[in-house]
DNA sequence: TTGCTTCATGTAACCGGTTACATCAAGAGC
DNA sequence: GCTCTTGATGTAACCGGTTACATGAAGCAA
């Protein structure tokens, strides 16, 4: 037997529909006896509205869809929490949607959202994703996180990576270092782009040596990262990977090759996921609160969805929370540091 | 200017919004170059359907509702993933539902998710949620994932707790270990109540001495539990706890208290959380493969959805991941443990 | 009593799609 | 030329809610 229906109730309890959506939905203009009955007996066929329906008719879903690259790590689960505590609190539903890389499918995703859904928080740091930009139709209130450069001005959130790395290196540099390996994300990608932006530019001004490797974001490549260096006998001091899955990869990869951090190396990332203080050694990094961050665009996409006005552009600057990767060594302090190359 | 509706464009077409639905859902019965002409003014202005009303008629919303307790943690995330990759390769979309713990509140949301979603990914480990089953309606699809005991038979996914926790004290006993100690989840928890079970039996079975201390599944529980020991002066060879984020903790918090692990004492975890093979040591754990267990969670409702009978309880037995914090050693299988009280 | 206001309740249109059925033109068969 | 079939197209009902507006009863003043 199908579900019950506004009608259903109208007939059994023999009022109108308007009547039951009065009784249900608490408006003051019905006999009180009478709201109560129809409670009771829409209690009594357990009915449920339709939200479907419910939305179509009012024109609102309060619902909003989370558009992310990727699932992968600590990062994205953060964040998410942080966006359902908000949307929790304020009533609203969470639609998720990974574009997994692909900005085509993107495109399609995007639009399969009309009418599912009140606004979007969109997450689309692929340089390449500035199709999908265009097709986020106007009318559909958005807030971008980290997005890509693009056409207009919009609501967003962007976190501060030339500030953040420039912050990392300097205190690379107090911590003696001199000869920085970057390991690099996606080139693609804009935080990290800028991320590497941030560390050329504080070592050009620092007058450090820099060596800058590429890598995907993923751990793997923070350990590949390592090996091309091992079997260079390469000169370097200090690693700064553009997240911290990739320096948690370098990490594990100079614990296995016999190489001391922070003594001998010392390894920073960026992002603070969770885990960064349980390795061993706690792993430096540039923080920002995630899980706030995804909040606070929550928060401001109910805003636009209730129609303020909104287009300002909203930074987080990220800061270094040193840990024992990165712990200040006297011997490293010297214009000599101890070269990788001399044992081995 | 609001979006175009398919009226708009049956105008601008000079046809009928049946043509106009054909022409875009690819139906045969019409005309080729109606159709192209169709699509093109569709394309000029823009139009993209609802999909709040198109789930209206066609009673399909092509979304699956994810209920999880919580987000907290590595868990969460792998399971979100694998449901993620499945859900988008079968077209369906995931609409997130955080019960953070108030069964109640669940009620509510369960009902919200009516006309929303096709069907139902359940996951409620309290021994509470029974009021939660009832509430889930015979005639919405649902897969329980790792779900308390309740009324009636429904399709089911679970991990073998029991055999799980097992396995992790047959591996520990066969290190040596003769005194375990067993920091347990939430009381109410189904997956707690059980790898304590299985943890018992596996004791006694064994002639274990077991000691059991009450933790909440996260890190801090752990920690604590830790100190309650040490503070006792506590004579133990092995730490299981009930997760690995408790593991985790109690980790750090032996390795703070200049405790050897695995040397003085071992430590072991449930769940594999990709973090545990990055700590150090890295943290020995009853795995199961929590993205394919989402995935298939998903393929099952799927198939549900589609009318395919399915009244299975579907289990996962765990296997046992030996790593470093349980190494065996030598001087540990000897009756005589190391005590812990014996240096500090 | 009449006329006016107030308020509970019902009727029916609407949200934006899909689709059963009606309609109608063109082609086939005789 | 007439009928029958076939296939494209249009009309309107329907999905399940909300709500503007119509209706009609009760309360009140004159």
């Amino acid at each position: 037997m199908p579900n019950a229906t506004i009608r259903d109730v109208a007939r059994e309890a023999s009022v109108s529909v308007a009547s039951v959506s009065r009784a249900l939905n608490g408006a003051t203009n019905i006999r009180p006896e009478l709201r109560d009955h129809i409670r009771e007996v829409a209690n009594r066929l357990g009915y449920v509205p339709h939200a479907g329906a419910r939305n179509l008719s009012l024109a609102r879903s309060s619902t909003i869809g989370v558009v992310v690259p990727d699932l992968h790590g600590e990062f994205f689960s953060e964040l998410l929490r942080g966006m359902d505590r908000q949307a929790s609190e304020l009533g609203l539903h969470l639609l998720l949607m990974v574009m997994h890389g692909e900005a085509d499918r993107g495109v399609t995703a995007l639009h399969a959202m009309r009418g599912r859904v009140d606004g979007l928080v969109v997450m689309a740091p692929q340089i390449t994703s500035d199709e999908l930009f265009q097709h986020l139709p106007r009318t559909m209130p958005s807030v971008l996180v980290n997005c890509a450069p693009h056409e207009g001005v919009r609501p967003e959130l962007r976190v501060d990576n030339v500030a953040g790395a420039v912050a990392v290196v300097e205190h690379l540099a107090q911590g003696g270092c001199r000869r920085i390996v970057h390991i690099a994300g996606p080139d693609d990608n804009i935080d990290a782009r800028e991320r590497l932006q941030g560390t050329r530019e504080a070592c050009a001004r620092l007058g450090l040596e820099l060596r800058v490797i590429a890598g995907d974001f993923l751990e793997d490549s923070g350990t590949a990262a390592i090996a091309t260096l091992q079997a260079e006998r390469a000169d370097y001091d200090a690693v700064f990977a553009a997240n911290d899955m990739m320096a948690v990869g370098a990490l594990m990869a100079l614990k296995r090759a016999g190489v001391a951090v922070p003594e001998q190396v010392a390894v920073a990332g960026f992002d603070n996921i969770p885990l960064t203080r349980l390795i061993s050694p706690a792993l430096t990094t540039a923080s920002i609160d995630i899980a706030e961050f995804g909040a606070r665009a929550v928060v401001r996409l109910a805003g636009l969805i209730d129609g303020a006005p909104d287009d300002t552009l909203e930074w987080r600057a990220p800061i270094v929370i040193a840990r024992e990767s990165t712990r200040q060594h006297p011997k490293n302090t010297t214009e000599n540091p101890i070269r990788r190359g001399d044992r081995e």
